[in-house]
RNA sequence: GCUGAUGUGGCUCAAAGGCAGAGCAGCGCACUUGUAAUGCGCAGGUUGUCGGUUCGAUUCCGACCAUCAGCUCCA
């Protein structure tokens, strides 16, 4: 349902009325069916139910069917309140409903819509009756209460809504979205394959995908050189005796490939790990001499190919793969410095987020540990408070709005997290900022203070552009596959429109590569129009016809990818314009 | 890892317990082209892999691998 049809919380409530009536179709299908919980999304409603075999795709259409039946009923949605232990009897034969009113206090809750009640704090549309349009998306498994130590439950999604062409409407949205996903564009368009025999989460990056990664690497590293940062390459894999400095032989076992086993590193034989991180890495630089306050802040940065074992369920395309290219830093600071740095870190995000043009996708998130769970984490509860006071702290200042989220935090610190949504809505961690003041110790990293006292640095840990393929599949997913110029792995392709004027379309190639453009020549024996449709399919940003006119006059015919055709004019003026346009990074 | 779905040529998709087919892409020939598809021809397959059932399996069954959606986890 569009913003505009209804406010977000009358979307809700509609869709979670829905979610009723979902449930009370699958209670008179399936009447063993026990009942778990069934709220709204941002995108529609689910409900997860404990039933002997899960739903198949054969079922979701019968509950369709019964859903459309109940709307035809035109129920009414009575609302009212038990004292909890006869809400607890109301509910005897649904463990879950009873598990979740075990927690509750005061009078409970209930919503009546003809034979079904359900234990729901509201609110709800006064009837079945309005919910016109119906569909059911998928069935899934899910874990009751989110954890995967409890029983896996059948979740159904769906969306619905109060007129069958704005559900249309919905569904060819969807669509759309999926044409923009990276993970079709970016095979189609030829930036990255995978490979049954190189493995999983795996992706190779084609001569185009390479080429847009290697862009953005020297841009990040150019700039980051800037702004005060020395560039390190260190090994991709260590001993077993690093990690266990770092914690993360202990905390991030699985997380790594490990050439070995815990067997062989007991036995005393050398094991080696291929890193998860930089940071113990890094860390071994600065441990190279001794530190003064004065060579503080010092700004460590390398464009490090990264290894985790993430479980088999858990790749998709270029967001979420097993080995991954970060833009990971490490500054090493005192105390009085941490504030500029860490506000620094974040305006050196921006900036890329900015020239990207992925700034306004992103949203910030505290991420804080989880005091429930403190063997998860190392270092003390006041360092873990002050460090997340100071980060809220600096956010605040910076009037960056951002949201809190518990248990989020990585093992050694809390992180201040840039977010964005994939073209379906998932959402994925993209940038990271986090501050540490634990591993500086672990590893034995001081500096001379100026009373001549050897104290900690406090380390950011951070990245700026995210990680490179997740990166490259957003910006395939933002611009549908049509990169910015100064991004595009090919910048224009010259089509001479027959055999006599190939000389000439390699003159005017040959010139604008010399000038730093990248450019393909489609000298085949095929027909203009041909040579352009594939061009314009491979989103190349200009096309330059060049024919008996052009060779005539000494011009090029302009077609953008855009605009389409823009009209002769001199070489040399599309070169200016092309490089003011790269320049821009527009 | 868990739940469900899917896997047929490079791609998109047909068919089917008994000789696996089309369009696009590719290659060849002709055409020398004016802003989104020129025509004709050729080639391309151990139907993801390995087992099982069967006279016969690509089709049915099982395991594995991979892809997709979701959960859990995470950059």
């Amino acid at each position: 349902m569009s913003k505009q049809d209804l406010d977000s919380g009358s979307v809700k409530t509609f869709w979670h009325t829905t979610s009723h009536i979902l449930a009370q179709a699958v209670k008179r299908l399936y009447p063993e069916a026990k009942l778990a919980i069934g709220p709204a999304t941002d995108s529609g409603f689910y409900y997860d139910f404990d039933v002997p075999s899960p739903f198949a795709s054969d079922d979701l259409v019968k509950i369709e069917a019964e859903m459309k039946k109940i709307v035809k009923e035109k129920l009414p949605l009575e609302r009212f309140t038990l004292p909890k232990a006869e809400a607890l009897e109301l509910m005897k034969d649904e463990p879950y409903k009873q598990e979740l009113i075990a927690e509750l206090d005061g009078e409970i809750v209930f919503y009546r819509q003809g034979e079904f009640t359900d234990l729901c704090a509201g609110p709800h549309l006064p009837s079945t009756g309005t919910v016109k349009a119906i569909k059911l998306l998928s069935a899934t498994g899910a874990y009751w209460r989110g954890s995967e130590k409890n029983k896996m439950l059948c979740r159904i999604y769906g969306v619905s809504f109060p007129k069958a062409s704005l559900l249309e409407k919905h569904l060819e949205a969807l669509e759309e979205a999926k044409q923009r996903d990276h993970n079709l564009i970016g095979r189609q368009l030829e930036y990255f394959t995978t490979s049954d025999l190189v493995g999983q989460g795996l992706p190779l990056l084609l001569p185009k995908g390479a080429k847009v990664m290697q862009i953005l690497q020297r841009f990040v590293e150019d700039e980051e050189e800037r702004r005060g940062y020395l560039l390190t390459k260190t090994p991709f894999m260590a001993k077993s005796d690093l990690y266990k400095i770092s914690g993360h032989w202990d905390k991030y076992y699985d997380g790594m490939f490990v050439l070995g086993d815990k067997e062989r590193d007991a036995a005393g034989e050398e094991v080696l790990a291929l890193r998860p991180m930089t940071c113990p890495f890094q860390f071994q630089a600065y441990l190279t001499r001794t530190r003064s306050y004065r060579d503080l802040p010092l700004r460590y940065n390398e464009t490090s190919t990264l290894f985790r074992n993430e479980a088999s369920g858990e790749m998709h395309g270029l967001i979420r793969v097993r080995q991954f290219t970060l833009s990971e830093g490490h500054i090493a600071c005192r105390p009085d410095q941490m504030g500029d740095e860490f506000r620094a870190a974040l305006e050196l995000a921006h900036y890329f987020l900015d020239t990207l043009g992925l700034h306004g996708d992103i949203s910030y998130r505290l991420s804080k540990w989880d005091e429930n769970e403190t063997e998860k984490y190392i270092g003390s509860k006041e360092d873990w408070e002050s460090a997340q006071d100071f980060m809220r702290e600096i956010l605040r200042d910076m009037d960056v709005p951002f949201t809190e989220a518990d248990g989020e935090a990585a093992f050694y610190g809390p992180k201040v997290d840039l977010q964005i949504k994939n073209v379906y809505g998932k959402e994925d961690t993209l940038i990271t900022v986090q501050i540490d003041f634990q591993l500086a110790s672990v590893f034995g990293m001081t500096y001379t203070d100026i009373d001549n006292v050897k104290k900690h640095p406090v380390i950011i840990h951070r990245s700026s552009i995210g990680c490179y393929e997740r990166t490259l599949a957003l910006l395939l997913e933002k611009y549908a596959g049509a990169l910015p110029l100064w991004l595009s792995p090919t910048q224009a392709v010259v089509i001479p429109i027959g055999d006599r004027h190939i000389d000439c379309a390699k003159e005017i190639a040959g010139k604008l590569t010399a000038n730093g453009l990248r450019v393909e020549i489609d000298g085949r024996s095929e027909k203009m129009g041909y040579k352009i449709r594939e061009a314009q399919l491979a989103k190349v940003p200009y096309m330059l016809v060049i024919g008996d006119a052009e060779m005539q006059s000494g011009e090029v015919s302009v077609r953008s990818r855009k605009d389409g055709n823009a009209g002769t004019m001199p070489v040399d003026d599309f070169l200016e314009k092309a490089l003011i346009e790269i320049d821009e990074k527009s």
